[in-house]
DNA sequence: AACTATTTATAAGA
DNA sequence: TTCTTATAAATAGTT
């Protein structure tokens, strides 16, 4: 990025050399601060000199020596290494050891509940067993906004259509915890720009599956009149 | 560098952070690579992903921890030896301390996506995400399961029916990862005794859902015919 | 993962 | 060093 491009090797010039450290030195950690505020994760950086000065980031480094700790810790450098460890040193490895195992474990039951990596389960029944656990947690989650989407439903109702639907299937929602997943009646969350793809698992959804959210839709759809039918329900 | 500036804050669409981190994390370490040829100095660099996996330069780290070595002599942050069983004493429970709260994190996410427990959730939009991710693991695993299913189908439409239904599909599928949530093709799953409750997010369930699992469906038509329907509603 | 419109970083010059 | 400017690189949003 400059008024040529540069090849890959040490800058012979001693001046130029000196000047391009500065500069992508601080450009380095300029970006390692970057990587850590917007993706919200722990960078550390350590520069020498050609002259054996230090240049770091964190800077302040309080907690970059968290850092190389945990460096170390992972990578077992060291820790390992002591023969003289005692007892509670001992015991402390053995916990490290075993909460890292619970750890990458349960991460496997994440990555396969997310669908991310479902390499581990290789049989029909494994997985007839997630997709199940999977439906039942999707009929909770749609219990649960069906409940919030409810009550906004009928604020919103009450304004518009007085003498409309009853309140009464909402009622007897909102009574309950997440109980049943009974289907859930028709909402008109969609006039109040809420993304509703489905709410049974027993629907029909005639109109094309939106992929991301975001974004005011805000114009027309506002409107109360301007919805034809969207889906047919069986249930 | 971009489509459009982005703010110094935490990025906090899951999705965006995650391939921001990926982008600009191989930026970070390319840079620390060019720094450390074209100025013919010393960079280290570690990262740690918010699951805590570990990136490093250089790579392979032989010599990172050498580097390391230099940071604390400089600093002087450690190297005392007679204080250094006492010091991995700390890292170990700063170690154990930090694992225990990623586990803690995890396994609320876990209980989130199973929906054992989705009081973490109040927004209409926050268990629309969950929906949808939901949605989208449950497509995956269904894709894969039809995967497996079609392959036992052709071998059984073999015995059974040998001018039967082509292997094309199996194929097709076969070739690619878990690619596509693509409408699976009607199989002949039950004929294998194995439960089957749907296979698209665009099918329509025509039987009652069952909350529990376990004991073989087996018999007759695969449930078919068992529940009617209890409502009909268009909207 | 690939593609671009833009924003950033920076090489060279003053 | 610092400022300026032309240009190379990185990358945000999109597909």
């Amino acid at each position: 990025m400059g008024r040529g491009k540069v090849e890959m090797k040490r800058i012979e010039n001693r001046v130029s050399r000196q000047v391009t450290f500065s500069k992508r030195r601080k450009g380095l950690l300029k970006k390692a601060h970057e990587l850590a505020v917007l993706c919200d994760v722990d960078v550390g950086v350590v520069v020498f000199s050609e002259r054996g000065k230090l240049f770091e980031y964190p800077n302040p480094p309080a907690s970059l020596t968290d850092l190389i700790r945990r460096y170390e810790a992972v990578t077992n450098t060291q820790l390992l290494q002591e023969t003289h460890c005692t007892d509670h040193q001992q015991q402390m490895i053995a916990e490290i050891g075993r909460l890292r195992r619970e750890y990458e474990q349960l991460q496997a039951s994440l990555m396969a509940c997310t669908g991310e990596d479902l390499s581990s389960l290789t049989s029909v029944d494994e997985l007839d067993e997630l997709e199940q656990q999977l439906e039942s947690a999707l009929s909770k989650a749609r219990a649960r906004k069906d409940e919030l989407l409810t009550s906004l439903d009928d604020e919103l109702q009450l304004k518009i259509n007085g003498n409309g639907r009853h309140g009464a299937a909402a009622v007897g929602v909102e009574t309950e915890e997440i109980a049943e997943p009974l289907p859930p009646s028709p909402s008109f969350a969609y006039l109040l720009n809420v993304k509703e793809k489905s709410a049974a698992s027993t629907m029909l959804q005639l109109w094309p599956q939106a992929d991301d959210d975001d974004g005011d839709v805000g114009s027309g759809g506002g409107g109360g009149g301007s919805g034809p039918p969207r889906g047919l329900q069986l249930w």
